[in-house]
DNA sequence: CTGAAAGCGCTAACAT
DNA sequence: ATGTTAGCGCTTTCAG
């Protein structure tokens, strides 16, 4: 297997210089003088060099890589956010490695310690939750992490988010002023902190506000979950809904529609992070459209601040939603 | 940044041995004596030794890592094609360095590149068409490549795929027992092998076979691509057709339902490479079903034979696909 | 501005 | 069964 036709030396002999000048010129060293560079660049050029990665990073101790870590594959959520992060890595040169954690064969803290194995340069970890054994891995290193779309109250990894507390209290306000008496909240995992300490929270105080009874319903993750869901809404009476994932929010939309309910007449849906899933469904789905490609960039962003040990001054990054009306609610 | 702090070398002088029986039980060598390899073992748990994969990839020359080239990351017929991928590849301990060709930040040939100096062992490359600069690089390394879900007439690299030409053809029967007399054929890139070579022969053989008027479109590859679309269609007197982009025949079809037309008693839609958006959709949509998640897995098996140089029987293997009716032609 | 030399942490003959 | 010894291909002081 002799991957490895030309290496750095080759280059060296040719254009008769030391590796050393070989490596400056490959790596932008200005200490180098213009002929020489000239002849070195020749020389690659003509020989087809390129730099062996793997070696580069073992003796410079940096692989422009970054590890991103991610629920499942298959959902647009995640992948809008992983476009941004994509394109941001692109431009500061570094390669991602992602690992899915929704394969049970192994367990998340061996995902990750495999990804420092391959000393990764940083790493982002997008999730509603951060679970315990992600947490422990993370803190035994001093790789960098950056959350994106999740927050941890425990650990205080630098985070990119929206403000769920206000996004949510927005939607609920949106659902009363169309006249709904019963407002409900979907929710996937209720352990997650995004949930127990902002959307949870958020709903019960308005709730409080405007004298209303709660109806919570948590462990709804997918379509199917929101499919089946929606009898059991129907039973307890209610008439709007926020739900937190785009699938179960299409779910319920879609058994809603399959049993004839009238959206949004009856029955009003928000999803709370709004992927195109949620515009192409008819009726379109009015969402609290979460800036995903940004949110993706700006932990990308912040993320190489982190792996040069530059100044970051805001380790909880706030970007701005926008709730946006379609056919789910009233228009008016 | 001292992130290793504790190497094979500590480990061998911690456990009094030397560090080539360290890397023996690391690597699970049976040449290492019971007490001797329990010893070592002890170690490196207490020392919670961790080996650096850049070093053993640049010692073995192989770095369980595989490259995957995608058009788009926000696409969910490359993501479910991933999962499956991601599967295997998790099985076999492989990693994954995704890397989408979207942005045109850099060219193709340079992203393969990238790829292979970071001395990934395989590389799968998804897209409806291989670009020459794509082929150029490829056929210039020793590294093997898997095309998923695609297709190459000039280079012969190893494939999974499904029989396109037969997949459509009964498509094309289904529309016309349902007594649709226009049959269009809607494609993204007509240049791609896909459809050069397999897709717009069989589609020309059935309108030869049945005396019909072709109705061909190209260019069309997006959402709002198909929903601008659709006018064009009815203009053409088009009442049936297949779409080739599960994202544009939901556009064509919104299309049609947001200007009242009937589907399918007036007008039928099949897609030709559905993802869950076309069963979500109302009317939901009829498609050949693609076993995405299997040719993903099998393209990644595939190329682990590849890079472990075993024996691979069939290079370009067709998977059994399925044309499932939904409510978007007329069910009987 | 350039070269020499010492690693980075590990694997893989080759000995013993 | 275990140790010794070269590297893998590159970066990075340190000299000059």
């Amino acid at each position: 297997m002799h991957k490895q036709e030309v290496t750095i030396y080759d280059v060296a002999r040719e254009a008769k210089v030391s590796m050393a000048t070989v490596s400056r010129v490959v790596n932008g060293n200005s200490n180098v003088r213009k002929e020489t560079r000239e002849r070195v660049e020749e020389v690659i050029k003509r020989l087809h060099y390129q730099p062996n990665a793997v070696a580069q990073g073992l003796a410079s101790k940096r692989t422009t890589t970054v590890g991103l870590i991610v629920p499942e594959l298959t959902n647009l959520y995640f992948a809008e956010l992983s476009k941004g992060i994509d394109d941001i890595a692109l431009l500061y040169k570094y390669n991602i490695i992602i690992t899915s954690i929704e394969n049970r064969l192994m367990k998340e803290d061996q995902v990750i310690q495999g990804l420092l194995n391959k000393q990764v340069d940083g790493v982002i970890y997008m999730s509603n939750k951060l679970t315990d054994e992600a947490a422990e891995a993370f803190k035994r290193t001093s790789t960098p992490v950056v959350l994106a779309g999740t927050k941890d109250n425990r650990l205080d990894f630098p985070s990119v988010t929206i403000n769920y507390h206000k996004a949510d209290t927005e939607a609920l306000n949106l659902l009363l002023n169309d006249g709904k008496k019963n407002l409900g909240l979907v929710l996937g995992d209720a352990e997650a902190v995004v949930n127990s300490e902002h959307r949870i929270p958020a709903y019960r105080e308005f709730l409080a506000d405007h004298d209303m009874e709660e109806h919570l319903y948590t462990g709804v993750y997918d379509y199917s979950d929101g499919y089946n869901l929606y009898p059991k809404l129907i039973k307890d009476g209610v008439d709007g809904i926020i739900v937190t994932g785009d699938n179960s929010s299409v779910g319920i939309l879609n058994a809603a529609v399959d049993s004839g309910a009238k959206v949004p007449e009856d029955f009003e849906i928000i999803t709370a992070s709004a992927t195109q899933i949620a515009s192409v469904v008819r009726p379109a789905l009015t969402a609290v459209k979460q800036p995903l490609y940004d949110i993706g960039a700006v932990a990308m962003r912040m993320l190489t601040k982190l792996m040069n040990n530059e100044e970051v001054e805001d380790l909880h990054i706030e970007l701005p939603y926008e709730l946006v009306k379609k056919q789910s609610t009233i228009n008016r």
